[in-house]
DNA sequence: AGCAATATAAAACGGAGCGTATAGATATCA
DNA sequence: TGATATCTATACGCTCCGTTTTATATTGCT
């Protein structure tokens, strides 16, 4: 391919027209994988759940699914984050302090009961592979990080929160009490992100 | 069984004399097994390690290593775990928050490089299996726990720290952001501990 | 209509490891 | 010596891995 032909293909790719030849993605085989992986999810742990199980149950080629996603992980959190629970939808707060309580809030919930055991899975089946975390990283503790960066940074400018504190490490401190509770098998109840919230504005305060 | 003979036993056990009839447990093979795991942690990931390699390279049979230990998590964590790097000794703190730093800063150290990917990899393994998760906290996190528990409450009623926090929370709020730095692969360096130390010790202060 | 390119489901491959069972040797005690 | 329990070694049937092969289907291009 030249130069030339390279740019062409830029250009169609970013205008999402894609001029492809050959048979498309099927989009139908594409669903059942994820559906399938969601239902046998309820059942089997994600480390026991097999490729060829999701294949078998999504009535697809087990190459479809290598062909699409870099490993088992991969169709997981797809399959679980792409849900609508999962999604990071805040209102705008008010303050810092409105801001980091209903991104702690709004995580515990999402982590409560069998979601929170399949995100704890999840993260059990990365920690070897570190591409699967990077995944992790990318669909689902990014936006959170984002999130609290914009609240803590805004909370530092109007003098709610202390100047000095580095924004990354406060991130931590807040997140890591929650994933924390989650690997250790505890509870996430309401008890715990009381407290654990008062603590931690207590921390960030200037 | 009857109750005398019960007691007897136990008595027995007490003792550690334990006369029992049959070939005694080989010493040498659980060494061996141990040893093994260790050397092939080093290559190896703890989910990708198997025990027949593990018997394999002890020179055992795979049935001694099933009539021992409950799992592969189990060898795996008394092989790691029982190494003097990881026991959780620490100098008598003159007060509470020297007692929280210096278990923050000893328990970093001990999770820093190689050791600390293998305890990733450990919590990893023990998501689906509360069995494992069991004796993950039994054989490391409890330590932990029951140092900063002492040192908190100590704080607590020398007027160092808020009397109203609840321990228990306080300290899922330290161990928290080291495990989560842990297993989502960020370095337990030293500007993070600093930054940490400082906050979680803001949070519990009176 | 025909061709090139790509995706598809299904089946089969060799390999690895699972957890269990069996067999025969070995070590300790009464 | 006999009772008992552990030991190594080997084999079993099974599941899943990741890849390859085969035949078919669906698209754009000429």
């Amino acid at each position: 391919m030249n130069v030339q032909a390279q740019h062409e293909t830029d250009i169609i790719e970013e205008e999402e027209k894609e001029f492809k030849s050959g048979r498309p993605r099927s989009e139908t085989s594409r669903r059942a994988i994820l559906e399938a992986t969601r239902r046998l999810l309820t059942h089997v742990s994600v480390q026991k759940l097999s490729i060829e199980a999701i294949a078998r149950k999504a009535g697809v080629g087990k190459t479809t699914i290598y062909r699409w996603w870099p490993s088992k992980s991969a169709v997981v959190m797809e399959a679980i984050f792409s849900q609508p629970a999962f999604h990071n939808i805040l209102p705008t707060p008010r303050n810092g302090v409105e801001g980091v309580s209903q991104q702690i809030e709004k995580l515990c919930r999402q982590l409560h009961g069998k979601n929170g055991r399949v995100v704890a899975e999840i993260i059990g089946e990365a920690q070897p592979d570190p591409e699967a975390l990077k995944i992790f990283i990318d669909s689902f503790l990014q936006d959170r990080y984002n999130s609290l960066s914009s609240y803590i940074e805004g909370g530092k400018q109007t003098g709610e929160f202390d100047a000095n504190i580095d924004t990354d490490s406060a991130i931590d401190v807040i997140l890591g009490p929650i994933f924390f509770r989650l690997i250790s098998g505890q509870e996430l109840d309401d008890g715990f992100v009381d407290d654990m919230t008062q603590m931690l504005l207590k921390a960030l305060s200037a």
